[in-house]
DNA sequence: CCTTGCCTCCTCATTTTGGAGGATGTGCAG
DNA sequence: CTGCACATCCTCCAAAATGAGGAGGCAAGG
């Protein structure tokens, strides 16, 4: 399929294969990305989203965007989009024709009052997905007056789509076990999984830090007796008989299941 | 410089780039990188080594390079290599002919009892640096009859190469992470800091799993009251004074320096 | 209004731990 | 052979932590 890379176009591809290794980090990557992006396939315009982790929120970075237009696409646009989700549902780098006719795009309030008002007229995506759902897109428009993207677009795109795919999976995974290093989180963790009230949370944080009952009660400005409560409250619910336990507990591997 | 690429190539080119962020392994990098290699740059043997961590160990792979030969290399020649050391102190992909002329390359022992029986006629190196030194080396090399490699060659071989060494430089620094992040390298690493015996470890490592005094002795087969004794060494030593502190302290950030 | 959960504080009994001082045997290096 | 380090065990004591039983206050929600 696709045939031969002029030199400009292999300079690019170099340059983003060393991007896509150096770069380690998701805004960073995606703006730069951006940027050869629009250069090797003589685009205009680049958004591209991520999605967060465990929540639904979606971290955006742009080029060449109008900031209106975006905030306009936050509060309205976005609940009206019929592209997005289809483009969603590819796998593959999709041209925009292939999942709506042009007729029809050009007939939609989405293209009328948002798209051309910033100047895309044609676009393609490109989704990335993990084992365990959507890591993030590339989306690439052109302005008016250039012509369609070609097959050979999408199967540059569609490359390194792929690459960057399993760049953001492995951002995702190291961020995963710093976090899974992190000992506030690991014991924020194994509190929630404990059900523990506040104050016995921060009790056992100072515990934690190797801190006896009376550092703790002079800490918190409550008395011994009180920790020693919360304490035993922590004991009961966890259903361990010593400090110790406790830390090993937590800092135990797994212990965010 | 370089100019243009071919589909074949461009089709490699993407390949590496996928298999630059996909594969987590050096060793399977590596070999899947050779195979790339040899293919895209039409050469015949590959060779990588990558240098672990602290101590100078090598960890070689190879394609279709001859068992026995590199036994001996590893025996002998590598000793009398005049031109490895040289390709070393290239910080780009350098060509044979870069570092000792044909003529005197032709004369060498190296050649004539060593590549030369494996039938490695024309070379070219990438070694890859860190900031903490060097990281590992792609040596591609094309059998006899075949004609040398050419400027374009060795561009390709450097931007590939470079991407290479970030991401071995990325697969380190992972390896760094999940090392500090693994619970009994932190102990040992803290018992070793504080000079502590070997029985004092044990002692220490059982504590640290959160287990009483009483449990610690039945496991290691001796009295609680050597355990103790064994423990306020530990004490002693650290200069702490209670087990939680203990657990604390193993168990910090930076607790690896 | 009343329950429920949480935070605060208390006592008393018991267990565990830490600190101080030993003693003994074994093995190894100077 | 003579220290020396190490592992093993001991006593006595005090401090800290744990377990079990409370009680009062306060705020949110049915």
């Amino acid at each position: 399929m696709l045939t031969t890379l002029s030199g400009r176009e292999t300079k690019l591809i170099f340059a983003i294969m060393q991007d896509m290794t150096a770069i380690q980090d998701a805004r960073q990557l995606r703006l730069q990305l951006g940027a050869r992006l629009l250069d090797l396939l003589e685009a205009d315009y680049f958004a591209s989203y991520v999605w967060t982790r465990t929540d639904g929120d979606t971290d955006g970075v742009f080029l060449n965007m109008d900031e209106s237009n975006l905030a306009a696409y936050q509060h309205h646009f976005q609940h009206c989009d019929p592209i997005t989700p289809r483009f969603r549902m590819c796998r593959r780098a999709t041209h925009l024709d292939q999942i709506i006719s042009r007729e029809d795009f050009l007939r939609t309030e989405f293209y009328n009052d948002f798209l051309a008002r910033d100047g895309l007229h044609q676009g393609m995506n490109f989704h990335a997905y993990a084992a365990n759902g959507h890591l993030g897109d590339l989306r690439i428009w052109r302005g008016a007056g250039k012509e369609t993207f070609q097959q050979r677009d999408l199967e540059m795109l569609n490359a390194i789509g792929t690459a960057f795919g399993q760049a953001l999976a492995n951002m995702r995974s190291n961020e995963q076990k710093q976090r899974e290093a992190d000992p506030r989180l690991r014991l924020a963790a194994w509190a929630t999984r404990h059900h523990l009230t506040g104050r016995e949370q921060d009790v056992l944080c100072l515990v934690s830090e190797g801190k006896r009952d009376r550092e703790i009660a002079s800490d918190l400005n409550i008395s011994v007796t009180t920790v020693r409560s919360h304490l035993k409250a922590v004991f009961q619910k966890s259903g361990l008989t010593s400090r110790a336990e406790l830390l090993a507990s937590i800092n135990a591997r797994h212990s965010l299941q």
